[in-house]
DNA sequence: ACCGGGCTCATACTTTAGGATGATTTTGAA
DNA sequence: TTCAAAATCATCCTAAAGTATGAGCCCGGT
């Protein structure tokens, strides 16, 4: 998202810090048991269950989640209540002038008609219509009420 | 899934089987290392190498998957409880094979396609929709669907 | 046997729909 | 302000839809 070079690297950049500061606290241990030679192996161990940890750790950060997707089928009950799908709407990304011709088609006007209802020419609707079909991947009209009726896009 | 408590536990013993090698190498490795005692530094930079690993291997193994649940809805065009309106289809006085046209121009079929369905020519279903849209007094395709859908003829 | 309706198909024609392309203006967001 | 998308309109052409009319075939009812 953000093209900040220095936020893009803010985990790296983390990940060396802590480094460092854990081989720091490794060296004071160390220095700090070689006197008491007997704790030895207790320090071998702290280092083991430390870095075992963080092993962990790292591996739970860092793994990308695994996405599953699961149909659902869905009954649409349209007559009563009907209202607008607005997700399968935005994901056909029609504008709001060629919904008016859709929404218009779906009434069974021919474009003559849809052009003289909303005041344009009849080459602006036959634009629209084009686009519209190519938005929605159909090649007729009925196809496209058909659809757009499927979707819920229109009552 | 299965019941059995010694399979249940495999894993865990396993786990536990592997740890005690482990130590086993790793006392090897620290009496071969004590002779050379310079070497103590690159000692602990292996076990600190080792069990990070073996810190990201754990994880990865128990971890659950993180699933990510997305629903995706498969829109159904039946509706359940589609009953036809049979006695607006009567009053229309249309012929079995005039419905089976409409029918199909409810899917945005063109009249070729509807044709080739039907195993007809396609004179032979401009002859139907010709009829189809007297008796239903629509000018247009879209017209009859649409009065078809509305007066519950089709679904 | 005869008749009518349904189904089929054909020809000829007109209208509408749709495709391809280019241009201009408006407008909304960065 | 600037830039992209939306909206508008045009021309040229092809495909599909729709109209009109006529004709042959089959089936069920009178």
């Amino acid at each position: 998202m953000t093209s900040n070079p220095l936020a893009k690297h803010k985990l790296t950049i983390l990940y060396g810090v802590s480094l460092a500061l854990l081989l720091f606290l490794l060296k004071w241990l160390e220095l700090k048991l070689m006197i008491v030679n007997h704790a030895y192996e207790a320090y071998i161990g702290a280092v083991a269950i430390f870095f075992t940890t963080l092993g962990i750790w790292i591996s739970l950060k860092l793994t990308k989640p695994k996405t599953v997707f699961v149909e659902k089928a869905v009954y649409i009950n349209q007559s009563p209540g009907f209202t607008i799908n607005q997700t399968e709407l935005d994901k056909l990304g029609l504008s709001k002038r060629e919904l008016e011709v859709l929404q218009l088609m779906a009434e069974g006007l021919s474009n003559q008609e849809i052009s003289e209802r909303l005041f344009v020419s009849l080459n602006t609707i036959k634009t629209h219509s084009a686009k519209l079909f190519e938005k929605m991947e159909v090649k007729r009209r009925t196809q496209a009420v058909e659809m757009a009726k499927r979707l819920c896009i229109i009552p």
